[in-house]
DNA sequence: CGTGTAAGTCATTTCTAAATGACATCGTGC
DNA sequence: GCACGATGTCATTTAGAAATGACTTACACG
C-alpha cells in the first residue's frame, strides 16, 4: 500500500490550526482506511496523509491506533431497522441492498468498516459489545412479539448475508435481474417481520 | 500472538524427513492461523511452530506467504448445497447452522478462512476466483429454474449471513430459542428453492 | 560403509510500521 | 506587538516479521 493521499508537504498552503476540523479529518480517513484494508492493513502514514496530516498527530489526539480505532467504532454507523415502516420494510430494504455500490458509498464503507473489525482478533471484541447494543438491541425491540431474539437473528443473519454479498462482489444486478433479486429478497425479510 | 505451538526445539524426536508430511502440517497449520487471524495476523512463525516445522521451511515449500495462502485456498472447502435434497435441504442446513460451534469445527474454520480472505485486499482478488467456480456456479445450477443466478444470490446471501452471524456471536442458541431460529431459518432457505 | 542430495536448522539481513520526543510555528490573549 | 500555549512537523528509535542464504544432518543408494 503506498501513499495515495496528499502528503502534506505538498499541500499549497498549511492546515489551519483547528484541532476540531484535524480531529475529525483524521477520523474520517481512519474509518476509510480501516474498511478498506483492515485494522492490521491500514496504515497511519495512509490515514495521516489522507487526512492532510502529520502522523505524529495521530497518537497525540487519540494516543495511538488501538485509541483511533476505538474513535472511529464510537463515531461508526450501524444498519438500523428502528425507524422502518413494518408493512414495506422489506422492500424497501431489498432495494436499497440492490443499489449500485456508488449510490450508497457512505453505508457501503461503513459496513465494510464493521465486518473488518469482526474478523480482526484485535478489534472484535471492541465490536461485539457494540453489535449488541446497537445493532442486535434494535432490532429484536422492533420486531417485539413472541421469540423476539431467536426471529432477531435470524433476521440480523439475513440482512448481515445481503451487505456481505453485495460487499465481496460489488459486480451490480441489472434489469430483470434484479427485479426478481429484489423481490425474493423483500419476500425473506418480510416474512421475518410478521410474528 | 505468542508462541503457542510445540517449539521444534523442544520435540523429544526431531521431525521424520518426510517432505509431503512436512507439506501437509504447514498447510493445515496455516489454514487454522489463517482463519483465527486472517492473512496479516498469521505470522510464518506462528505458523511453523504450529506445524513443529523450522519458518525458513514454507519458504521453501510455498515460496512465501502469498504462496502458501493460494496453496491454502486451493485446499480448503467451500459450503457446498449441491448435493442436498430439494425437498429438506433448508430444514438441514438451518439445523446446521444453529448447532454448537464445536460440532462443525471444521466447517467453521473453513469459512472463517473465507470470510477472512474475502476481508483483505491482498487476497480477495484470489478468493472472488474461487468462490464464484466453487460457490456461486453450483448453487446456481442446483437452483436452476428461471432467474437462476438473481435467486442463486439471494440463497447465497442467506447462507453467507447466517455463517457470518453464527461466526461472530459464537453464543449458542438453546432450547426454545433455538427451534424457533431452525424454523425460521429454515422457512427462508426453503422458500428460495421453490422456482 | 561412504557419499551425495533432499530435508531441516540457524543467524542474519532487510523492510516496514508504530511510537516517541525534540523542534518549529501559528495565533490568541494580554 | 509580544509571549506563551496549543498545534503541527520532522528525525529517530524501537520493534517485529518476512525473506534469504549459508550451514548441518539424516537417509537412500551405490
Amino acid at each position: 500500500m503506498t501513499y495515495t493521499g496528499t502528503l502534506a508537504s505538498e499541500r499549497s498552503a498549511p492546515r489551519k490550526r483547528d484541532a476540531e476540523a484535524t480531529r475529525a479529518a483524521i477520523l474520517a480517513a481512519a474509518k476509510h482506511q480501516f474498511a478498506k484494508c483492515g485494522f492490521d492493513g491500514a496504515y497511519l502514514r495512509d490515514i495521516a496523509s489522507e487526512a492532510g496530516v502529520d502522523a505524529a498527530l495521530i497518537n497525540r489526539y487519540f494516543g495511538g491506533k488501538e485509541g483511533l480505532f476505538q474513535a472511529a467504532l464510537k463515531d461508526s454507523m450501524f444498519p438500523s431497522v428502528a425507524h422502518w415502516d413494518r408493512k414495506t420494510f422489506g422492500y424497501e430494504l431489498a432495494k436499497l441492498m440492490a443499489g449500485h455500490a456508488h449510490q450508497n458509498l457512505e453505508r457501503t464503507h461503513a459496513f465494510a468498516f464493521l465486518l473488518q473489525a469482526a474478523t480482526n482478533p484485535t478489534t472484535a471484541p471492541m465490536l461485539n459489545v457494540a453489535v449488541q447494543k446497537r445493532f442486535m438491541g434494535p432490532i429484536r425491540e422492533w420486531i417485539g412479539g413472541p421469540h423476539a431474539a431467536a426471529r432477531a437473528r435470524v433476521m440480523a443473519s439475513v440482512i448481515i448475508g445481503l451487505l456481505v454479498e453485495r460487499l465481496i462482489r460489488d459486480e451490480a444486478l441489472k434489469g430483470e435481474e434484479r427485479d426478481v433479486f429484489i423481490e425474493r429478497a423483500a419476500t425473506v425479510l418480510q416474512s421475518l417481520v410478521a410474528s
